[in-house]
RNA sequence: GGGACCGUAGUUCAACUGGUUAGAGCACCGCCCUGUCACGGCGGAAGUUGCGGGUUCGAAUCCCGUCGGUCCCGCCA
């Protein structure tokens, strides 16, 4: 149907008779002659329709709505010198039309412009999912998807080329306790039974260890059945990779090289290696949170020694009852943040307290050494303690100091917060530098497990199969289940800007250890076998050490194009009531289906 | 499950503390225009103000409910 593209030609082609289809972008009718951009895939180019090609040919110029699908036949030729258009690529050449013909019109009204000059117009999101394939043509979302199949096809390459084979895995499996909730989907053939859409393929990439693959990958579309955010749909895509043979340190390094050839392919940047690293502790102390954003300092500072003995009690009963008093500065606080937002009601305080925070005191510092704050806690403020904080905290004259006090988590949780409320609030990163900083890190030693208070037992920080450190178990299989509560794994994320975009793991390979590690989590001797039996005896038939880890491939295709919300860039996505307005899912079925998969809703309309 | 914000011609927005005929750009329809490129000019059509109820002499505006969308908490790696 055709033999150039759009966005292809240029005045090398002057002369060539060029067949074109694409989209009519925009049509300028100047009554004698008629220009049309016509667009596709690659670009834009003008067609020019001049009457003395004959009444027809004019007649269907005249007729063309935008988006009218065409078939071009025509000469390119130069444009006049006075009518060259720098501002596009194909902007010194135009096709004159020799026939157009319409391949398909355009009998509905447009939702909404797709041309490239209304790209930046702010159409709402509902009515761009309800027609996606429209939303689709705009060029944004065109090119979005293009830095998506780039990015797999970096991935791809690059894995190809370190020895990996792509393996698919189930989409339906068996449902796991552990996580997130589950998609089910019931048994036609198994009455009664039912399967659950993996979360991820963690155990089966384990499997294909066992099997002997050595390196796999796979680009697997993942569900869990929660609510959404910006950066979360209910089915979303990993990279998935595991391989065996291969320590902590080796797999950390081969995935930094994956994402430095990601960020070479699609941005033409040399990532600086390796990626900083820091301890799951570290990262908790200095930041407050697993995932650290490292565009900004505003570090949280322990002060706990300082305020041990105050008399101020929030601050010493805090300390008292085994929590701690930390705080964050601000520079040029004093200036910049009033007192009205940070005391009840305010925005940063309120910003506190959504992370379960009582209070946020605050110290503002003043020239020679002297503080300006609430009088319960300068009442119990010595002059030492006040040198001694400003000395801790680096601040100087202008500086606001703000503290969380109270049990450790929530302290860290608050300032985290409010380090990132504050950070993005004043602009303490820019827009430019937030859209071209790439602050990676990697976080490593995670705990093995967390506390779970509601369930009142142990849970595991990424999941169960995560290798402990070996220093920290020891050898002897005996005192496992002792030393494992308090092990840390060998387990790494992989930060971008506070975003987590990719975490893994060593795996347990060896049977007893597992089944330990699930006895910790409350699973009995039965449900382990139930669930996880074929785990375990795979890990007792010679299963190698092996590891791996998971990339978010819809975050990093966001960031990649400095999207704020995945959704962007993903062809076909969730609303975040977890239904697509497009094609109308879910939907209500047929009893006769429910009665086949022996199954009854208990829904209840509420109308 | 909870909190916040949003919903007005096809579309993007406007309409003061509630006030009588709900406006404008683009798109659409008609006419004019031979070098535009977000072409231009003249004219026209287009509305159950998401839906339901309430308050009021009077509701796009205030209140309640509901549906849909977005952001966030819970939840989720």
């Amino acid at each position: 149907m055709r033999n150039k593209t759009c966005g292809e030609l240029r005045a090398s082609a002057i002369g060539a008779n060029v067949q074109l289809c694409g989209w009519v972008d925009r049509r300028r009718d100047h009554g004698g002659v008629i220009f049309i951009d016509l667009r596709d895939r690659s670009g834009t180019i003008q067609i020019t329709v001049d009457p003395e090609q004959g009444k027809d040919l004019f007649g269907i110029a005249e007729s063309l709505r935008n988006e009218t699908v065409l078939q071009i036949h025509g000469l390119v030729r130069a444009r006049p010198d006075e009518a060259i258009n720098k501002k596009i690529p194909t902007g010194e050449i135009e096709i004159l039309a020799e026939q157009i013909k319409i391949l398909n019109a355009v009998t509905n009204t447009l939702p909404f412009s797709v041309s490239i000059h209304d790209d930046d117009e702010n159409i709402k999101e509902e009515l761009r999912l309800k027609h996606r394939y429209l939303d689709l043509r705009r060029e944004k979302m065109n090119n979005n998807l293009k830095l998506r199949h780039k990015t797999v096809r970096a991935a791809r390459s690059f894995l190809e080329n370190e020895g990996f084979i792509e393996v698919e895995t189930p989409v339906l499996t068996r449902s796991t306790p552990e996580g997130a909730r589950d998609y089910l989907v019931p048994s036609r053939v198994c009455g009664g039974e039912f399967f659950a859409l993996p979360q991820s393929p963690q155990l089966f990439k384990q499997l294909l260890m066992v099997g002997g693959i050595e390196r796999y990958y796979q680009v697997a579309r993942c569900f869990r059945d929660e609510d959404l955010r910006a950066d979360r749909q209910p089915e979303f895509t990993q990279l998935d990779i595991e391989m065996s043979f291969m320590e902590e340190n080796e797999i950390i390094e081969l995935n930094e090289k994956l994402i430095v050839s990601i960020w070479k392919t699609i941005k033409g940047i040399d990532l600086p290696t390796p990626f900083p690293r820091m301890t799951w502790q570290e990262a908790m102390d200095r930041f407050g949170t697993d995932r650290p954003d490292t565009r900004y300092d505003m570090e949280l500072v322990e002060t706990s020694d300082l305020f041990s003995k105050s008399g101020f009690k929030v601050f010493s009963n805090a300390i008292s009852s085994g929590g701690c008093v930390k705080c964050i500065t601000i520079e040029d606080g004093n200036n910049l943040i009033s007192n009205v937002r940070i005391k009840p009601g305010g925005d940063i305080f309120s910003e506190a307290q959504k992370a379960g925070a009582g209070g946020l005191a605050f110290i503002r510092v003043r020239d020679h050494e002297e503080v300006d704050t609430i009088g319960a806690i300068k009442d119990n403020l010595t002059t030492s303690q006040i040198k001694e904080l400003i000395l801790k905290t680096n601040s100087k004259p202008g500086d606001l100091i703000l503290f969380g006090a109270g049990p450790t988590n929530i302290v860290n949780r608050t300032l985290d917060r409010v380090r990132q409320f504050v950070a993005k609030d004043l602009k303490i990163i820019s827009d430019n530098e937030l859209k071209t900083q790439w602050n990676f890190l990697w976080v490593t030693d995670f705990p093995m497990f967390e506390f779970n208070s509601d369930e009142n037992r142990l849970e595991a920080i990424h999941h169960p199969f995560c290798a402990p450190k070996p220093e920290d178990i020891g050898e002897s299989e005996s005192l496992w289940k002792d030393k494992l509560p308090n092990s840390n794994a060998q387990a790494y994320d992989l930060v971008l800007n506070g975003l987590e975009i990719g975490g893994g793991s060593l795996r347990i390979h060896n049977s007893e250890l597992q089944k330990t590690v699930l006895e910790i989590i409350g699973l009995s001797k039965n449900e382990a076998e139930e669930q996880f039996g074929f785990l375990i005896d795979a890990l007792s038939m010679g299963a190698p050490p092996h590891g791996g880890i998971a990339f978010g491939l819809d975050r990093i295709v966001m960031l990649l194009s400095n999207e704020d919300s995945i959704r962007d860039t993903i062809a076909f996505p969730k609303t975040q009531q977890a239904r697509c307005s497009m094609a109308k899912a879910p939907a209500n079925v047929a009893n006769k289906q429910l009665e086949d998969l022996h199954i009854a809703s208990t829904w209840i309309d509420p109308d």
